[in-house]
RNA sequence: UGCCCGAUGGUGUAAUGGUAGCACAAACGACUCUGACUCGUUUUGUCUAGGUUCGAGUCCUAGUCGGGCAGCCA
């Protein structure tokens, strides 16, 4: 990897981007006494790549601008979030961000809430973020704001801007018109101040039962823009929440409870996707229409990640869980953080690639290739070589003795500036990989055939002498003569051959199961398709019993490593156990052969 | 259909009125004890039509195409 093409590189040149352009022309007018982003999913599910980039973008640009990122929970539905999903979102956000921007990272201290105080005479309510290194500190939650928001939805009422609607829910829809046709305004739009207090108070209080009622913004029934239609603030849900349990029976909706929390937290810049274009004049109304003393948020929108053969709709994704397709929200296929992480992909690669792919408004697809290229980039850098064989063929070399134990020298990392090696056991008896032995061979062919001559790689050319085969005619091995004085330190060690295989002693090795990950889809845009899961790979997990050098018996779910000609592995972080090897494929390597 | 947003090689992006650049992909070549890596060469682009300007990818107008919005979801 080139050191400028390296994020997380403190030399490296940071990002441009539209909005990073924004966030540097407020730095230049000292508009804010500190930049702070947010990063702020709903507990609802597990995060994926998409909400990498999202992470990667608040966090560098907090990491860029000396600023902070907080890891706020937008739980304001109580239906629809778990305890889980809190916990494995704040897993994957600290593993993305671990030693790159976790000295951003905006917490909370241990069960604070947001303090009330005065601001420019103003009264006002500040979600302070706790010093680094404060014992226990803890994410932001939205719902932790509960009261604050309710203290403001008063405020909206009493200056008239609110009130409470007794509309069904039916009703609401219909009063609501279409993108083309105004809407109507509700029958309880004009109630008192007096009369909407009440009403709200109580159905704080529990007096009524779900969808009965419900506090609207009064906007404007007749705008061109749907959300400026009198939307709603508060409805009525009698059922626990995750964080809040029963105290509460009525729960703020999105866009009233985001600019608020942004607000309360000393958001700066809130940074959401494109589809909440539409939102931001509601987002900017309320903060205008209540008395807040502070520097208002300001909200900006980019183009969600689409992937080439992955899916991130989060409806799909559950149906591939839960419908077995595959094995849990962490199957390494998935699109999810904690998916990419079994997989191996090192949280750097992730980095690299959201730095990669920029930030625009523009809806596109990015091509698979650029993800793997990003991958390789980096494991190339850090992986350790080892020699597995995936899918063995036995060979036995006539002129080594049975017993007899040839040690080479092996190459840790040849991308290393100063390599380290490790011993190889060279015996008579060798697995290769079947597909680099071929009796008849195609055109080009550089492995080993009939009669020809192939290195093994860091011990010696082999020839193959002879071609044993079964009843069957299938090959079950092949006898061949290593040439010792091509060995290390031997006078022909210079001697070229056309190929170099991989290959492992089959007395010094050891059994491992490899799991062999493909992409999910056989199409480039599976989310495109009404049924998406007519175009799942069949062949996306094949499962090989291989025989790897034993040097892997110590291998752990930190190490990368790179099966020389094959792809990088990680050791399988669930399954992987001492005298049970389990390996994931991350990426193969790039094959310009296959190809042809 | 009303409103909002967008459009630069095959893909993702840069150029902030002044030489259309980068990365990926592709092709070819060099190197190679990984058909990897690395290095070199090459191919391919400003949606259309008008306008403003000495000069437009950039600004204006219209069109075309794509995305988003009508949950008491976020």
């Amino acid at each position: 990897m080139s050191a400028d093409s390296n994020p997380s590189n403190a030399a490296a040149p940071v990002p441009t981007d539209f909005i990073r352009d924004i966030v540097a022309q407020d730095v230049a007018a000292a508009r804010f006494p500190k930049i702070v982003t947010r990063f702020p999913p709903e507990p609802n599910g597990y995060l994926h790549l998409g909400h990498a980039k999202s992470i990667c973008l608040n966090f560098g640009i907090a990491r860029e601008n000396n600023g902070r990122c907080n890891l706020r929970f937008d739980d304001t539905n109580p239906a629809k979030e778990e305890v889980e999903y809190v916990e494995s979102i704040q897993t994957d956000v600290r593993w993305l961000i671990d030693g790159w921007a976790d000295h951003c990272l905006g917490f909370k201290a241990p069960g604070a809430a947001p303090a009330a105080g005065t601001v420019n005479g103003l009264p006002d309510f500040h979600a302070a973020a706790a010093p680094a290194g404060t014992a226990g500190a803890e994410p932001f939650y939205a719902s932790d704001y509960f009261p604050q928001l309710y203290e403001y939805a008063l405020t909206l009422i009493r200056k008239g801007h609110a009130y409470v609607c007794d509309l069904s829910p039916a009703e609401t829809e219909e009063y609501r018109g279409s993108p083309d046709k105004p809407g109507r305004n509700s029958p309880f739009r004009d109630r008192s101040v007096a009369e909407n207090l009440d009403l709200f108070t109580r159905m704080r209080a529990g007096e009524f039962p779900d969808g009965k009622r419900t506090l609207r913004a009064k906007i404007d029934m007749t705008s061109p823009n749907i959300w400026l239609r009198d939307p709603l603030l508060y409805r009525i849900r009698h059922i626990a929440h995750h964080h809040t349990g029963d105290a509460w029976c009525i729960y703020p909706l999105y866009d009233y409870a985001h600019c608020l929390s942004d607000y309360l937290e000393g958001v700066t810049h809130s940074i959401c996707t494109v589809e909440f274009e539409v939102h931001r004049p509601l987002y900017d109304w309320i903060l205008e229409h209540l008395d807040l003393p502070r520097p208002r948020p300001h909200q900006y929108e980019f183009a969600k990640l689409n992937l080439s053969y992955m899916i991130f709709s989060k409806r799909r994704l559950i149906q591939l869980v839960q419908e077995n397709f595959v094995q849990g929200w962490d199957d390494p296929r998935l699109p999810t953080i904690a998916g990419a992480r079994r997989r191996g992909i090192p949280a750097r690669a992730l980095r690299n690639f959201a730095y990669h792919v920029g930030v625009t408004k523009f809806d596109g697809l990015t091509d698979i290739a650029a993800f793997e290229h990003t991958l390789r980039e980096e494991l190339n850098g850090i992986s350790h070589r080892r020699l597995a064989v995936l899918r063995p063929i036995k060979i036995v070399l006539t002129n080594i003795a049975e017993g007899e134990v040839l040690t080479c020298d092996a190459t840790n990392n040849p991308q290393d500036e100063n390599p380290t090696t490790r011993p190889l056991a060279l015996t008579r008896e060798v697995f290769i990989e079947s597909e680099d032995f071929a009796e008849v061979p195609p055109p080009k062919y550089f492995r080993l055939k009939p009669g020809g001559e192939v290195r093994l790689k860091y011990a010696c050319i082999i020839k193959c002498d002879e071609v044993v085969k079964d009843a069957a005619g299938q090959v079950t091995e092949l006898r061949c003569t290593a040439d010792l004085t091509t060995r290390a330190g031997g006078p022909n060690v210079d001697r070229k051959v056309k190929g170099t295989i991989h290959w492992v002693s089959a007395t010094q090795s050891l059994d491992a199961e490899v799991r062999l990950y493909d992409r999910l889809f056989t199409v480039a845009e599976p989310g495109a398709e009404e049924d998406f899961k007519k175009f799942i790979n069949p062949h996306s997990l094949e499962v090989v019993t291989a025989k790897v050098e034993s040097s892997l018996a110590t291998a752990t779910p930190a190490e990368r490593y790179q099966f020389e000609r094959t792809g990088y592995f990680t050791v399988d972080s669930k399954d992987s156990a001492p005298g049970k090897l389990v390996f994931n494929r991350t990426i193969s390597l790039k094959d310009t052969w296959a190809k042809k």
